[in-house]
RNA sequence: UCCCUGAUAGCUCAAUUGGUAGAGCGAGCGGCUGUUAACCGCUAGGUUCUAGGUUCGAGUCCUAGUCGGGGAGCCA
């Protein structure tokens, strides 16, 4: 007896007359009156379900196979078969099912078999994963996933775990959740009646990290080419289907580089990934293309075939203003200085150009603290990648390396440099142009899937109101 | 946080000017068929989100709240 994923049956791993056992859920039953059932069972390590054929000789088919309903719980062991009916290559013709988990309430089970709104199974989140999309959505994620550390490993970059639990934001990327074991109802208070940080666990107010790339700096001043991946958090409310409060991303960080650089390094990053999504799910890429996004393996085909389109801030704006002119209408005026919105964004890289965009060089005035200071005084070195049909998927820049810039631009904006020192020490000891970007991992998924809301590309999504599972 | 919108059977939705709740899917039972979104018949399944209010009468109208969805802002 050979226990196999249906993957590995699907693929070939067991001949045809080969004893196989099958282990996973049931899909759904189909009765033949002639005496034998259909079950489709599913295991999770691919999109197809296999077919068990279970006939009414096996000793529990009265009792137990007649009342299989969708996801109940079996192992089936039976020689594989050329199946006899269309719609599948092979079948597994059962000598045995054994019912190991039945389902309870069937008439009330919230997955039963038939279409569910993405709405109704986010509230049941710990069974979702056994519907086509979200397990679909697993190996596409478990896909991009494995894809960043192969990039990274085969260019020579590190991964860095850095911490989870920090002091510093990284520049207002947003509001953050603190960390503390202090006593919520009656905390330690100084001679000011303030909350005591000195007594919480760690000394000192403490919070979940919004970034890991200043962290990931000090490493990048040591082994050149770095990288984080990991969960990240924001504490803002906002409600939308790009948001959540809890998510992972990819912070890459390279030394001896310069914007220019890093945008090459996004290209050919964001290229590599779907790329791998393309070759190694065709199975889930074909269902989304299906039933979620017509057009997600071509926009992924279109995407790697592309040269990203570069352009200076200043320019965008000077595109975006010829629009004006020419009668697009934006919600939001346009003027250099402006952060672009959702509609600019869309419009560069929708309508203008058709293709990811890069818009760099932006007003230092709307960007952080860290990033370097370009010659004309008012712009710093930063970067976005847009994609159509997502906007903004990377954020990045190329970081002020010089320290008495970096002082300054901490002066202006009014943070201080004994809560930065170590950030600081960088540059006062071996310093060296250096860049990176800021990847979501979900959006990325949206954008390879064609998923609508980014609650449901992450298993268990934390969002304002909702920590449910 | 702001704007819009919604909440009725396990799920997706109906219900006329306010008149006493219905279908499809799913589920159960039966029929039929190497079936595959199977098909056909029957059956069960409801404190209409919560709390107030108007009314002879509220799923429907009013007030407040809770939760969901979409959009905006912020960003990744």
């Amino acid at each position: 007896m050979t226990s196999l994923t249906i993957k590995e049956i699907l693929a070939g791993r067991a001949g045809v007359g080969d004893e196989v056992t099958v282990e996973g859920w049931i899909r759904t039953r189909r009765d033949s009156k002639a005496g034998l059932s259909f079950l489709q069972i599913h295991d999770g390590s691919c999109f197809d379900p296999i077919q068990v054929v279970a006939e009414s000789s096996l000793a529990n088919y009265q009792e137990q196979i007649l009342h299989l309903t969708t996801h109940c719980a079996v192992r089936a062991t039976g020689k594989l078969v050329e199946s006899l009916g269309k719609g599948q290559r092979f079948e597994v013709h059962a000598d045995r099912v054994e019912v190991l988990g039945m389902v309870e309430n069937p008439d009330h089970y919230p997955v039963s078999a038939k279409r569910h709104s993405f709405e109704h199974l986010r509230t049941v989140a710990h069974l979702r994963p056994r519907t086509n999309t979200f397990g679909a959505v697993a190996r596409v994620r478990d896909c991009l996933s494995m894809a960043v550390h192969r990039y990274f490993h085969e260019h020579g970059f590190f991964w860095i775990h850095t911490p989870i639990i920090t002091t510093s934001d990284a520049e207002g990327a947003g509001a953050m959740f603190r960390v503390s074991t202090l006593d919520l109802a009656n905390p330690p208070r100084d001679e000011h009646g303030k909350v005591d940080f000195s007594a919480d666990f760690f000394g000192r107010a403490t919070s979940l990290t919004v970034s890991g790339q200043l962290n990931v700096e000090a490493y990048c001043m040591a082994m050149s080419r770095v990288y984080t991946f990991g969960p990240t958090f924001r504490a803002e409310n906002s409600n939308t289907t790009r948001h959540l409060a809890e998510f992972w991303m990819i912070e890459p960080e390279i030394a001896f580089a310069d914007l220019s650089d890093d945008a090459d390094l996004a290209e050919s990053f964001l290229k590599y990934l779907f790329k791998a999504v393309l070759e190694e799910r065709p199975d889930d890429m074909a269902f989304f293309a299906q039933h979620i996004d017509k057009d997600c393996i071509h926009r992924l085909e279109t995407f790697i075939a592309a040269s990203f389109e570069r352009m200076d801030y200043t320019d965008a704006i000077k595109a975006l203003e010829a629009a004006v002119a020419k009668g697009v209408k934006f919600d939001f005026p346009v003027s250099w200085g402006i952060d672009l919105q959702s509609e600019h964004e869309r419009y560069l890289t929708e309508t203008l150009v058709g293709r990811p965009v890069v818009v760099m060089n932006y007003p230092k005035e709307i960007k952080a603290f860290y990033m370097r200071l370009n010659d004309d005084g008012r712009t710093v070195a930063a970067m976005d990648v847009l994609a159509p049909g997502i906007g903004e998927i990377i954020g990045g820049s190329q970081r002020e390396e010089r320290l008495d810039v970096l002082d300054a631009r901490l002066d202006e904006v009014g943070l201080s440099k004994d809560e930065y020192s170590w950030y600081r020490d960088l540059r006062r000891f071996g310093t060296v142009p250096h860049a990176g970007f800021g990847l979501g991992f979900e959006r990325t998924i949206i954008y390879a899937t064609g998923m609508a809301n980014i609650r449901d590309v992450i298993p268990f999504p934390r969002t304002p109101g909702n920590a449910e599972f």
